[in-house]
DNA sequence: GTCTATATAATGATAGAC
DNA sequence: GTCTATCATTATATAGAC
């Protein structure tokens, strides 16, 4: 087969190949229910060779939640940049945070995953260490908006970026299961879906009078 | 048995015991990672007596399942029941749902454990229809407030409840990773967070010059 | 209803050839 | 770097005594 543009599963050989099908079986289902054997068989190779690259199955796991986080918070640089005014900003970054949620589906799952899982060592800090990313941009956001006095004092922009994240996270969480509920349609359109949020969530924030 | 509000695991005996110390165990770890010895040892009794009792472990997953959404959903007719003005009522509505996802931690990670695992037939469905009744109740007093032109009638009542859930859900998943985060007060104060959160939403949903 | 003992299959991991 | 063949362990599930 061995042409590297062809990226239908089954991958094809080599380490790269061994972490993407390793992460796609580990995001669909989960770190137990995931056999060294099926990894092996999604990305063409053999078990003694997965062996060969990484030590076990947790030495494994670990690589693929390293490189996820990676690939997840490089998105996030270029949405800092954009122009436009304050309120736009926000918006947009919400509304690419979500994005780039749905764009790295394995990634997302792997990482809610684990916050489903008490006292997983491996993935509970590096979670922590990409939501905090997050968060610490958007917190920044939200205090420059009190500094120009958009934004209510009375309001913690802690817990403002988390109702932000919060509706992002559970939308990409949530979609499935709504999928089959005809009155939800929102779930089929996520920038008209970040543009009613953010539409509440600023209204809700700003100083009354202001507009 | 012996005293029936002593409630420390090991539990014992019996097939209510196998159902606690198997929810226990599924919440926690996930399907897969639970193995049979493990449940029967924490129920106290043996690997055969749980074939006695369930065909097998996945009609066992079934029956922890539809028991936990059973639980879930009974407190939340007491809800609908309070008094109180209608803000109120919806404020309440809300700090009772996250108090209640947190007193049913096992149901609640195991209901969102299973919104990530694709195409699990059991729990999607049984998910689907707790979620359903939360959100169809919440929908109705968002409803009735438009119709009281309290709320702006631009808004749609189904996004202002996937708001609110969101935010609860969120903060149970995320509770444990933000526990390290010193910055993140209001992890600890439960009905605060409620009252912050409700607080932006219902601002953002009033119609302007209300309150 | 509850147990001991066991059948059978799949798992993570290794040895050693090429 | 990659494979075939295999080990040791553990899993689900069952047989049959009490």
């Amino acid at each position: 087969m061995q042409n590297p543009s062809d990226k239908k599963p089954g991958y094809s050989g080599g380490e790269q190949a061994i972490l993407e099908a390793a992460e796609t079986l580990f995001a669909q289902k989960g770190f137990d229910a995931v056999s060294m054997s099926a990894i092996a068989k999604l990305a063409n190779t053999s078990k003694p060779n997965i062996y060969h690259h990484f030590k076990n199955k947790n030495d494994l796991y670990l690589a693929v939640m390293k490189t996820a986080v990676r690939r997840s918070s490089a998105l996030l640089d270029t949405l800092e940049q954009a122009p436009g005014t304050f309120k736009q900003h926000l918006a947009e970054f919400a509304s690419g945070q979500l994005e780039n949620l749905l764009t790295h589906k394995r990634s997302t799952q792997l990482m809610l995953r684990e916050t489903l899982s008490e006292g997983s060592q491996y993935g509970q800090e590096i979670t922590q260490m990409a939501m905090g990313e997050v968060f610490s941009r958007l917190v920044a956001m939200v205090q420059q908006g009190q500094q120009e006095n958009e934004f209510r004092q009375n309001i913690d922009p802690m817990l403002a970026a988390f109702m932000i994240i919060s509706a992002n996270m559970f939308f990409f969480q949530a979609s499935p299961t709504m999928q089959n509920i005809p009155e939800v349609e929102f779930i089929d359109d996520t920038s008209a879906y970040s543009e009613s949020v953010m539409d509440i969530l600023l209204n809700g924030m700003l100083q009354k009078g202001d507009d």
